[in-house]
DNA sequence: AGTAAATCGGTTTTT
DNA sequence: CCGATTTACT
């Protein structure tokens, strides 16, 4: 009865389907929503968040986990439209990072940390275990900085800590196959820099958590009694620790929701496990399952396109997935020569669909496997000034110079960071080399806290460095005391104005006129306009306007959750990976080649080519009403041309859904044959091309020894003149032989090249000339 | 200590 | 190819 009458004053609940509406009323237990590509998944999410809210749940009991800060930023958002704003901030909505940074936060005496503890990125960790690696005297070539991180990063995903690790059987053997014994010393030692540091690795935030909840009970309880009502988006990605940390809270009031799709799993190379969406069964009896099947956001083309490609695979959970929308356009497929052309026919096809079907740039994507791809793309939207914005890459908070500005941040809250002061006790330029960054180091490891102490204390710690140099440490001291003396009565945006100016960084980017050094420059006086915005923020306190929030807040963004206004209305430019979530009209997929997409990697097995071929599903589904797959015979990869094969998954795709085209057969031909180049036919066929290059037969070289100096360059690089002695001309590998690269056009058909041959001894130097013809 | 030049090595994907 | 690192030289 009373029911009923909720029902009649809430409009949102109309919007459902029948069983988006149960998924979204059935707050009590354990829910399992397994939800289909494009099924409304999000918003049977805000929805029941929201309906908790209206019915009279505490939102601040409410705990909602997704993958992205920008996945949580969004559904805050409608959840206020629904429920208002000043209800919806209190609920604790954000990314397993961030939360449980949070957390860990106010917690951190019950571990050991302060509640200022630093956060790691994965370059902080990979620059400690490089040094690690280094002081073991390991050899960097076995022991390779990312692998090690790898390890490390899959046993703390797996709750193995270092001392553990040194004894599981299952991660001594990997490594002891893969040559690399010792990680268990590098992840110990790792270990202790971290908590000596006082800071935590993005795992860490996952595994301290755990550690909380695992020694603590009274903590636990706290967690467990607070939080209601539990909700969990892209379930299907969480890893082992995440998987635990949500097991440990939901178990005293299981009242727990999981939304994920099992076709969506793409992110197991950072240990998530399928399994966990697939064993919700055991760990929850008495869950509801709430199947999403139709699909609201594509084409019935496009879906049955998906449908076809995702039957490929052996391992899922049987679904149905199905559109009522209108049937749609046929999926468009693009060959193109090569890479650089297939941008070029990504752009004239966005440029005419968008004035035939008078679409926004917005509407369209283009998707690719590796953010290396971006660049063609660029360039063709760039020429026919078409806007767009890319996502990933080298992020904002990445970048080299913001990085060394907020070190000087992180060394004024938490002295201890040694990645911190390595960074900038030497930047700018103040006569500080290595040598005594390696006495520092080494006197911090063994007999002082941080490498800040001994720096603090230099004259009094003896440790072999010039007085000269010890005078110019105590100036740095004394610039950061400053700094943290400030701390205190200064907003962070004035303090952060003060590190800019009296670090000397600005000037000294200033003062170099390169365009490097000058968007540099505009980007530390970007992070200080973001400083800016923080501080003026209207509904938080003054006094938590501080440096130290800031860099909380930032730490776990990526520069997919800095969109400004102006960026709104472009062409998307992004990965597979991070396209999750999204939705387009129009969808251009590129660089469906072997070796790309399915990466080579993802070939061996079949688990991860069924996960390649979910990514696959993933791109495909982002798409409302037009689709278009490309890919190019050549690409230019490494300085050179590589043969590409179209990949497989344009096979899986039924040939019912695709617009005709006349090289269908290619693609089933092509898959089998081999990619031998043909030596000294340049790829153009008629004219050697600026980056192209020709694999000589050396049967062919003349031994003719001309000298050309070194990096000399090309008296005439541009004309229609055949390539002259002295042109510039760089050498690389290609297997035993050698490659000869061609810095100019060379219209002519007939070309002379100088060859650079490299003796026995590396240091011989020996030109050959050589002769292409067509 | 700092710079310029030569050499090496790397592409998945992300919080 | 480009960026990071190592080496060679001032």
């Amino acid at each position: 009865m009373a029911i009923s009458k909720i029902h009649n004053n809430i409009s949102y609940l109309d919007e459902l389907n029948e069983n988006q509406r149960s998924a979204v009323e059935n707050i009590n237990g354990p829910s399992l929503v397994i939800a289909g590509a494009g099924s409304g998944k999000t918003r049977v999410l805000t929805y029941r968040i929201a309906h908790l809210v209206k019915l009279g749940k505490r939102p601040s009991s409410i705990l909602a986990l997704t993958f992205t800060n920008k996945a949580a930023k969004e559904m805050k958002e409608r959840i206020a439209k629904i429920v208002g704003y000043n209800t919806a901030k209190y609920l604790w909505m954000g990314t397993f990072h961030s939360i449980f940074a949070k957390i860990l936060r106010t917690e951190a005496s019950s571990i050991g940390y302060t509640s200022n503890f630093t956060i790691y990125d994965s370059a902080d960790s990979k620059n400690l275990i490089k040094t690690i690696v280094k002081e073991l005297n390991y050899s960097d070539k076995d022991y390779k900085t990312s692998l090690v991180l790898n390890r490390i990063s899959m046993a703390k995903n797996n709750l193995v800590t270092a001392k553990a690790y040194a004894k599981n059987m299952q991660f001594q053997e990997v490594d002891f196959k893969m040559r690399v014994a010792n990680i268990y010393k590098i992840y110990q030692i790792y270990s202790n820099r971290c908590f000596k540091s006082g800071a935590m690795d993005f795992d860490d935030l996952l595994l301290q958590t755990n550690i909380l909840f695992h020694n603590n009970k009274k903590v636990l309880e706290k967690y467990q009694s607070m939080f209601n009502y539990i909700l969990v988006d892209e379930y299907q990605d969480t890893n082992y620790s995440q998987y635990l940390i949500v097991k440990r809270l939901a178990q005293t009031h299981k009242n727990i929701c999981v939304v994920g799709d099992d076709a969506q799993s793409i992110y197991s190379f950072r240990g998530a496990k399928i399994e966990n969406i697939l064993n919700f069964k055991k760990d929850y009896p008495n869950n509801k399952l709430y199947k999403l099947e139709q699909n609201y956001r594509s084409t019935q083309n496009i879906v049955n396109a998906a449908n076809s490609i995702i039957l490929k695979n052996q391992k899922q959970i049987q679904k149905n997935v199905f559109s009522e929308n209108e049937s749609g356009n046929k999926i468009k497929l693009i060959e193109a020569y090569n890479d650089i052309e297939e941008g070029i026919l990504v752009a004239d096809t966005i440029e005419q669909q968008r004035l035939i079907e008078l679409d926004e740039f917005k509407d369209y994507a283009i998707l690719y496997r590796t953010n290396a791809q971006s660049r063609v793309f660029e360039e063709a939207l760039r020429k026919r000034n078409i806007p767009y914005k890319i996502y990933g890459g080298t992020a904002f908070y990445q970048r080299k110079e913001i990085k060394d500005f907020l070190a000087y941040c992180k060394l004024i809250v938490n002295k201890a960071d040694n990645e911190a002061f390595k960074r900038i006790i030497n930047y700018p330029k103040r006569g500080i080399g290595q040598t005594t960054i390696k006495k520092i180091s080494d006197f911090a490891n063994t007999k002082a806290s941080s490498m800040w102490e001994v720096a603090a204390n230099i004259m009094k710690y003896n440790i072999g460095v010039a007085s000269r140099t010890q005078n110019k440490i105590a100036e740095f001291v004394g610039l950061i005391n400053y700094f943290t003396e400030k701390q205190n009565s200064l907003n962070a945006y004035d303090l952060a104005s003060e590190i800019g100016s009296k670090s000397e960084i600005l000037s000294d980017l200033y003062k170099d006129k390169s365009i490097e050094s000058i968007s540099r420059h505009e980007n530390v006086q970007e992070l200080l306009n973001a400083i800016k915005d923080f501080t003026l923020q209207k509904d938080i306190d003054s006094s938590e306007l501080t440096l130290v929030n800031f860099l909380n807040d930032i730490a776990l963004l990526t520069d997919a959750d800095t969109e400004s206004e102006e960026d709104k209305n472009k062409v998307t430019l992004m990965t597979i990976h991070s396209s999750k979530g999204l939705e387009f009209k129009s969808v251009f997929v590129v660089g469906l080649e072997e070796k790309l997409f399915p990466g080579e990697r993802s070939t061996v097995d079949i688990n991860s080519l069924e996960e390649e071929r979910r990514l696959f599903y993933v791109a495909v589904t982002r798409a409302e009403k037009n689709l278009c797959l490309s890919y190019a015979k050549h690409r230019y990869r490494w300085g050179k041309t590589d043969y590409c094969i179209p990949s497989r998954f344009l096979r899986d795709v039924d040939e019912v859904f695709l617009e005709s085209v006349s090289n269908i057969e290619d693609i089933k031909d092509n898959f089998s044959e081999s990619t031998n180049e043909t030596n000294f036919k340049n790829s153009s066929g008629n004219s050697l091309k600026k980056g192209f290059t020709v694999k000589p037969n050396f049967n062919n070289i003349k031994n003719t020894h001309i000298p050309i100096k070194k990096h000399s360059t090309a008296e005439n690089e541009s004309s229609n003149s055949e390539i002259q002695a002295g042109m510039k001309v760089k050498h690389s590998r290609f297997g035993t032989g050698k490659v000869l690269k061609v810095e100019g056009d060379i219209p002519n058909t007939r070309a002379t090249i100088f060859f650079q041959s490299v003796g026995q001894k590396q240091l011989l130097l020996k030109f050959a000339k050589l002769t292409i013809s067509k």
